[in-house]
DNA sequence: TTGCTATTGCGTCTCATTCTCAATATGAGC
DNA sequence: GCTCATATTGAGAATGAGACGCAATAGCAA
């Protein structure tokens, strides 16, 4: 059971990507594929240039422009989402059965910290219904000092 | 009483800058002014195009780079508010006296809807006393489509 | 009015992301 | 397995927000 669990995981990740391709006449080509195994390798979150920094040291060559390319698809897909840390570049989570958490973040040392939380969920829908919104999605982060980097200032 | 509110909000702010500037040793300029009385004439949401238009309509040329700068002393100085609505540059909106709200953002035709919640403040403060976080700020934004775009697509 | 120096505007620079386009690789049909 | 239409790639140029350097200008204290 434990045994299979990542293959497993890395089997319905695989799965996901090859219908959506399929279903978007998309080819499966070896830098997708590559990108994929990446992006799913690790549960960190990650920009653009990690994932490059990553698919280098393997000496997976593939360009930054296929990399912006393939993470559109996978945002499209579902399969992972975008976050915002409070920088000034995009990044990325695995999106597949991590629904309703929201990051705290370090402004000092950049760490992330996911906490989950139901009331989030409730009070979207509450204001939605009074302003007669339909949500598409939202974005809470909290920014702070970590413990660590309050006690070296 | 009613008369005056407006040139007394002015006044305030008005009168805060001025202090800011003293304590910094900064200087009463013509431009620094022109880009006070236009962002406080008005209580939209404005980027910085946007106010360099509303300038320019005006004739008051001023360059984009001393908005930029002059912005950045209304952040330091909290008469002014940076808020992220979605889009891929920053936003600003007053801040004085107008604390603990949250943003609603219509993601086709880009209208934008306060609303005011004690919850996120109590989340936040529970949120940091779990993980020995001092907070900073925080970023809160519900993304959907409004009811007028909804009856129309 | 003078003179020190903060500030401005212009142009340039950076950095993330997108676009263009010629060369290449995929996969459906044979 | 081979062919061919076309989706995809990589390299580099383009874009857009924002920051920066510097010479010219303007505040303001004396």
């Amino acid at each position: 059971m434990r045994r299979n669990s990542k293959s497993t995981a890395e089997t319905v990740e695989r799965g996901h990507f090859n219908d959506y391709l399929g279903r978007h006449n998309l080819r499966r080509t070896q830098e997708r594929i590559r990108i994929l195994q990446e992006v799913f390798s690790t549960h960190d979150h990650f920009d653009v240039e990690t994932l490059l920094f990553r698919l280098r040291r393997k000496k997976h060559l593939v360009s930054r422009a296929t990399i912006y390319r393939t993470l559109k698809h996978l945002l499209d897909s579902k399969l992972v989402r975008q976050v915002d840390l409070g920088r000034n570049r995009a990044f990325y989570e695995h999106a597949l059965g991590r629904e309703n958490h929201e990051h705290l973040v370090c402004v000092a040392c950049g760490k992330v910290v996911e906490f989950s939380t139901v009331t989030i969920q409730k009070l979207q829908n509450f204001v939605c219904e009074e302003f007669n919104f339909r949500p598409v999605r939202h974005s809470y982060q909290i920014l702070g000092t970590c413990e660590s980097c309050q006690s070296s200032s």
